[in-house]
DNA sequence: AAAGTAAGTGGAAACGTTTCCATTGGGAGG
DNA sequence: CCTCCCAATGGAAACGTTTCCACTTACTTT
């Protein structure tokens, strides 16, 4: 009762040898039946459990994967977590999961002790794939691993949005749209890279579209006061009837923004956003957006993990167009096709929404304890 | 090259005994300096590091911690298992982190194999906090655990929010603000235990404030057609100015049905939330909710499980009215005084508010100041 | 009847550590 | 000069498995 039973406490109450144990409850080499009886007795008995320290030791393989990602407060990440485990556990391997913050040395020090753990593999979201320490100590050790989110250098394979594509994308539905002045909302996040590249994407394809260049407009992630931001901006751009963020919140914040200068969004100003968040879906207005698939990402990041480990074909990595698709939403509106040409179509002042100074004023006499 | 270094290897190298090298690395016992020399030069030419599995197999100890909750796409949870994480990693132990997806047979296959793995200690979040397999074996076994978001059974302990209070609060919130007649928004997410908490300190306030008793409108996650039952619901009781949803994605879904349905928020129906995410404040309006605090609920939990285990004091729990608190927000808007009596404010149908209505283009211009 | 085969079984090595214990050598105290 | 002690060191056991190998036994085949 005090320690947990071994294989050895199992043969000695069963009466035979610890060879014997093993070969009946891993169905590996003969045994009769009286035996396996008797086995089984003594393992209900004792309530014996294999201690998979144990097993990992001999056998040089721990089921165990690592997962290294940013943070899980980003619901992409979350999912593509969950989408990963989900993967895993039914494949017999448990997900040991680090949260790097977006640190680089954390990030190191996080591979590091998982190689030292053995685990059978890796899948993780880096800061800088062509720099970093970690994705190197990975390669050199020869342990199986799949990048996710990052685009992929040559050679090595990442589970990740296309985000040059999706971007352009994007410009083509304001084209569509008749929008040809537009902005780009760049979450500086600490991830600068995804963002860039969506901007690179999306500025080409306005080129190619021969509408105006995106206008871009940066912005640190812990500004709550955004709302100055974007009104300089629009004022520096009076032409934009659009605005692509680098990501949903973004959008959101966009949209909040605009409200509290009284622009009305989308019949002042189109929105689009990036990523697909739930919540997109449950505002009004509904966010445009590109849509991405997080679980679907995480769960192909295993699988190719998975069949490293077992040397079976891995699965093929998704078109790069089918990595996104473009989700409509009332927080885009098509502009009149003569409007291209002036591409002035609003009169200022914006507006003025009753509701919302009233929604304002009132809010402010009840003051909450 | 092919293998990893063992610790043989190094003493072979520096000429000395595998005990010696243990005692250099680990700075236990003596040795000299020109050994140590030896030792760590061993050390860095084979690029050793120490195996983890071997020490666990000799010390008993994995220096990993189970991790399991319903999922992590619920950002509450997402943030509580980060929380949880950095300390952990902090502390030196890696954590191992499972999604059961609300599924009881998932909860105990997971907590059985994590035992298998012979983890240090788990902290988990429960379905059923009286009736959970998984849970009865971590105590028979007596590993170090502590339970999230379950409501604690006397004896044990847990890092919870304190659903019952928390919802009273938003009763007497309500009746601060005038409103008598509310509705209970429920989400029978699968997971009905703290969503039947919210409801029941919720019912009690409002009896002992003397408001009417809440109306409970029962909602299945999956439906997007919330519109039509909270049409019918309003219609059914045309009393209710006010409602508590059972957490914020449902205030969310709520706002969004009364906006199609031409009920505006808050003038003709106030909505509280509960949870508090990121979201709510970046929306027009802003959500009124109550706030959680969930990464500091699993990094409490996780200073529990240390301390468990290495047998110091540990945390004490927040105390119950600590574990959230109200956030005000747009969504709630006071009723005058003496509506009070009548407890009827809006006409119903409500307000056909323009905003919504206008298909009008008023554009900015841009030019101006 | 001798030889071969196959099933059933247990002993022991190996996996990579830590740690107990024994051995060595040198310096200090008698 | 002899003891005693202590620092430095290595051998080996132990942790819980799996698996190779060898050993019975009981059959089948020549």
């Amino acid at each position: 009762m005090g320690q947990a039973a071994t294989i050895t406490d199992v043969a000695q109450r069963a009466g035979c040898g610890v060879a014997t144990v093993s070969r009946v409850l891993n169905s590996t080499g003969p045994a009769s039946e009286e035996m396996r009886k008797k086995v089984f007795a003594a393992v209900k008995e004792l309530d014996f459990h294999f201690s998979e320290v144990g097993r990992s030791l001999q056998s040089s393989t721990t089921r165990t994967i690592g997962c290294v990602v940013p943070s899980i407060e980003n619901p992409v990440y979350a999912d593509a977590v969950q989408g990963a485990q989900e993967v895993f556990l039914d494949a017999g391997y448990q997900m040991l999961l680090v949260c790097t913050n977006y640190n680089a040395e954390m990030e190191t020090h996080a591979i590091r002790t998982l190689i030292a753990k053995q685990v059978d593999g890796i899948i993780l979201t880096v800061g800088d794939v062509h720099n970093s320490e970690g994705l190197n100590l990975i390669r050199s050790r020869q342990i199986p691993y799949s990048l996710m989110y990052n685009t992929a250098p040559e050679g090595q394979i990442s589970w990740a949005v296309d985000d040059h594509a999706a971007a352009a994308r994007v410009a083509d539905v304001f084209y569509e749209n008749n929008h040809i002045h537009t902005g780009f909302l760049g979450l500086n996040f600490f991830n600068s890279d995804r963002s860039r590249q969506r901007f690179e994407g999306f500025s080409e394809r306005c080129a190619y579209r021969q509408m105006a260049l995106p206008a871009l407009l940066e912005v640190h992630e812990d500004g709550n006061d955004f709302t100055p931001h974007l009104s300089t901006f629009l004022k520096q751009h009076p032409k934009i009837t659009g605005i692509f963020a680098s990501n949903d919140y973004g959008a959101l914040a966009a949209i909040r923004s605009a409200h509290q200068l009284s622009i009305d969004v989308p019949h002042d100003l189109s929105i689009i956003g990036f990523d697909g968040i739930k919540v997109g879906q449950m505002i009004e207005p509904t966010l445009a957006t590109i849509t991405t698939t997080p679980r679907a990402l995480g769960a192909g990041a295993s699988q190719t993990i998975l069949s490293m480990i077992d040397g079976t074909k891995p699965p093929d990595l998704p078109r790069k167009d089918q990595t996104f698709s473009f989700r409509a939403g009332g927080s885009l509106m098509p502009l009149s096709a003569e409007s291209k040409d002036d591409g002035k179509v609003t009169a200022f002042p914006p507006s003025n929404d009753p509701t919302h100074k009233k929604a304002k004023s009132k809010r402010r006499d009840h003051n909450e304890i």
